[in-house]
DNA sequence: TATAATGCCTATTGATCAAATAGGAATTGT
DNA sequence: ACAATTCCTATTTGATCAATAGGCATTATA
């Protein structure tokens, strides 16, 4: 499984709609603004996403696009899928469970790429958009439960670093 | 991580090498007959293996390829990574982790990336050569350990335990 | 109701990559 | 000498990626 720059953006897009999604409608030219994405490129990203009924439109003025389900039910794997294809790292899990069956002298082989499926899978099925805004940014991964209530608001701080743009280097 | 076509059929030639490793060098037209890959294809594939030093060549009439270490000794990630790059779904590992240094805002996602590249990465690691034929063809992936005295025949003369590292992730 | 702001939709582009094919040069066994 | 083989570079064809373009449809609001 490959996540292209597009999955990226769909990705990033998604947190945006996350972190305001009791706002109302926000518009493709904020999000674009916002994570410094191409506008036209993430105007097609995001329609492809309301075709998929992941999020909804409001159109003409004062329109935009807003999650259509709670943050907490929609999972990475559910968009990277979407945009990217099957978490395979070859085919897909069901092609994958097929040629196990009937390449008997690949069997082996396949097995250890729908391994690598499952575990992408495992991971990427349990990760919900809440999960990501939740822990970042920057936070740690896996918060201490007991400790959640140590989160004092007076101490949180809306940091609001500068929009860096990173070389992404490829490879 | 995608798995090219080029890439399986890197994988399905050293399994070819790994069977007969015991046989001298076979060549190409062999081991695309067997398989029935591209013959002219898998040439290149075969010299960028010999280039990275993962199979040797032997020139001339009564040429062809062997592996250059023992199949134990080679690992999927190792072909997989020559051929198709890094296990990352994005980038690779270093440039995750300076992402998730780096770039606060988006840390949660890439961690995400980096957790899926590890699942794959431990069993691509984990997983040699030798695994796969010892498993396979059509072999259930689990062998139980118990039995292993019971595969004694006479026509099996090896005895080797391989130190292979063995069936990891449970399911 | 006119207008501006927005999303909807289809097409197009240029660059890169994937999968293969081609053919001659170099090397080696017989 | 010759045939069998790998070595190496180039070319081709089609697909995919990332992005841009522009007109149409819908809606709030002045």
């Amino acid at each position: 499984m490959k996540i292209s720059q597009k999955g990226l953006y769909a990705l990033q897009a998604m947190m945006v709609l996350t972190r305001r999604h009791t706002q109302g409608a926000i518009r493709i030219r904020d999000i674009a603004y916002e994570e410094n994405l191409p506008e036209k490129f993430l105007e097609l990203i995001l329609l492809e996403m309301k075709n998929a009924r992941i999020v909804e439109s409001v159109r003409g003025a004062k329109g935009g696009y807003r999650l259509r389900r709670a943050p907490s039910e929609i999972r990475l794997s559910e968009i990277i899928r979407l945009i990217d294809g099957p978490l395979a790292p070859f085919g897909d899990a069901d092609s994958l469970r097929v040629l196990i069956d009937r390449d008997a002298e690949h069997s082996a082989l396949y097995k250890v790429f729908l391994e690598v499926r499952d575990a992408a899978a495992r991971i990427l099925e349990n990760t919900t958009l809440a999960d990501l805004i939740r822990r970042g940014p920057a936070g740690r991964s896996h918060p201490k439960a007991i400790n959640r209530r140590t989160s004092d608001r007076k101490t949180s701080k809306k940091k609001k670093p500068e929009p860096t743009v990173l070389p992404m280097v490829a490879r």
